[in-house]
DNA sequence: TTGCAAAACTAATGCCATTAGTTATAATAA
DNA sequence: TTATTATAACTAATGGCATTAGTTTTGCAA
C-alpha cells in the first residue's frame, strides 16, 4: 500500500458499516478502522474528528439507507397492505445491517439537524402509508409511533435472540402487524 | 474507611445498578464501580470475575426486578384490563430504572440458564394474563411477542428520545396498547 | 523544479480491564 | 492470650483504547 492512500470520509465510514455489521457496532473503534484501512489510527483524525463524530455518521447513515429501503419497496409495492409493506422493508433492511441498523439510535448526539431530519422522513413516509386509515392528526401520531415501537422493538428483541425458537420470526412479525392494523378504524 | 469494606457482591451489583439508573449502562466500568466503592479496582477481582460477569449479573438482577414489578402491580390492578395493567408497569418500571432495564438486554451470555429462565417467567406472566382471551398457543405466543415488542420497542425510543414532543407519550402508549389488543379477537 | 498543503507517520498521555504478586486483617484454633 | 490462616485489600505491571502534539513525506500546482 502506497503510503498516500486514497482515503476520504467515504471510504471511513463505508468501512464502519462493513465492520459494525459484520462485527456490531461495538467493534467500531479508531483501532479496528485503521486496522482494516491499512494506516494507523492517528491518521484517521486527518478525515474525521473522532469516535463520537464516526457515530453521528454512522446513524446518519444508517437513517437515510433505512428510509431508502423503506421509500424503493414503496414504490414496488404490488397488490399488499402498503402499511405491512412498509414493515417488512424496515425489517428487511434491519436484518440486512443488523450493525448499521443498530448504530441509528447510536448517535453521540441525535439532536443534530442532519439526523433529525434524517428521521423526520421515516416518519413522514410513515404517516404517508397511513393517510388511507384516514385519521386524525394525533391518531395519526400516535399509530406512527406504534409501528416504530413495534418494529423496532421486534428487530431489537430478534438481534438480542430474545425471543425463543420455538415460532417462525415472519409470522410472528406478519400476525403483529396485521393485529395492529385491525385495530385501527 | 478501614481497610476491610464489608463489601460484597450484593452490594458490588447494587452499586452498580446505581451507576447504571444515574449515568447510563456505558458508565458501568470496573474504575467507577470501584470509585463509588472506594476502593482499587483490582479489589473487586475478589468478588466477581470481571465485567462480562457483572454484566451477566445486572442483566438478571434487572429482569427479575422487571418480573418482580410486573406481578406486583398485577396483583394490584384494579378495574383496567389487565394485560394494560401489566404494559404499564413494564413502562413504569423502565423509567424508574433506566439503566437496569437497559442492561437487561446487554448480558455478556444472555443464553445462560437463568438468565433465561427469568426471561421465561416474563413471558409466563404475559401468556397468563392473555388468557382471558382464548387465543390458541401459538396466537398466544405471537401476541407475547407483539407486547415485548410494543413495550421494549417504545422504550427504547422514548429513552433515545426517538419520538418528538408533539404528543404525549402516556397517550401514545395507551393508545398503541389499546390498538393492538382490539386487533386481538 | 520548487514550495506548500494535506495526509501519512511516531511518540506520548491518560484511561480502561485485567493479572500477578504482596501485605494487612479479621476470625478461628491452639 | 497468642498463633495461624483465609480473605480481602493493596501495588505494580501489561496491553489495548482514543486522542493530541509534533514530524516527515508526498503529490499537486505554480
Amino acid at each position: 500500500m502506497s503510503p498516500r492512500m486514497g482515503l476520504d470520509l467515504q471510504k471511513i465510514v463505508q468501512t464502519s458499516i462493513e465492520i459494525a455489521d459484520e462485527d456490531g457496532v461495538h467493534a467500531v473503534t479508531m483501532a479496528n478502522l485503521a486496522k482494516r484501512l491499512n494506516i494507523r489510527s492517528p491518521s484517521l483524525y486527518n478525515h474525521i474528528e473522532g469516535l463520537p463524530a464516526l457515530r453521528n455518521e454512522l446513524a446518519l447513515h444508517g437513517l437515510r439507507q433505512l428510509y431508502s429501503a423503506m421509500e424503493t419497496n414503496l414504490s414496488q409495492s404490488s397488490l399488499q397492505n402498503p402499511v405491512i409493506a412498509l414493515g417488512k422493508a424496515y425489517i428487511r433492511f434491519a436484518r440486512l445491517h443488523p450493525g448499521l441498523y443498530e448504530a441509528t439510535l447510536h448517535a453521540s448526539d441525535n439532536q443534530l439537524p442532519e439526523i433529525q431530519k434524517a428521521g423526520n422522513k421515516i416518519i413522514e413516509i410513515t404517516l404517508k402509508v397511513l393517510e388511507s386509515y384516514h385519521l386524525d392528526k394525533d391518531t395519526a401520531l400516535h399509530t406512527v409511533r406504534g409501528l416504530r415501537s413495534i418494529l423496532h422493538g421486534f428487530v431489537s428483541l430478534e438481534q438480542n435472540n430474545g425471543f425463543g425458537i420455538t415460532l417462525d420470526l415472519d409470522d410472528s412479525l406478519d400476525y403483529i402487524l396485521i393485529t395492529f392494523l385491525k385495530g385501527i378504524q
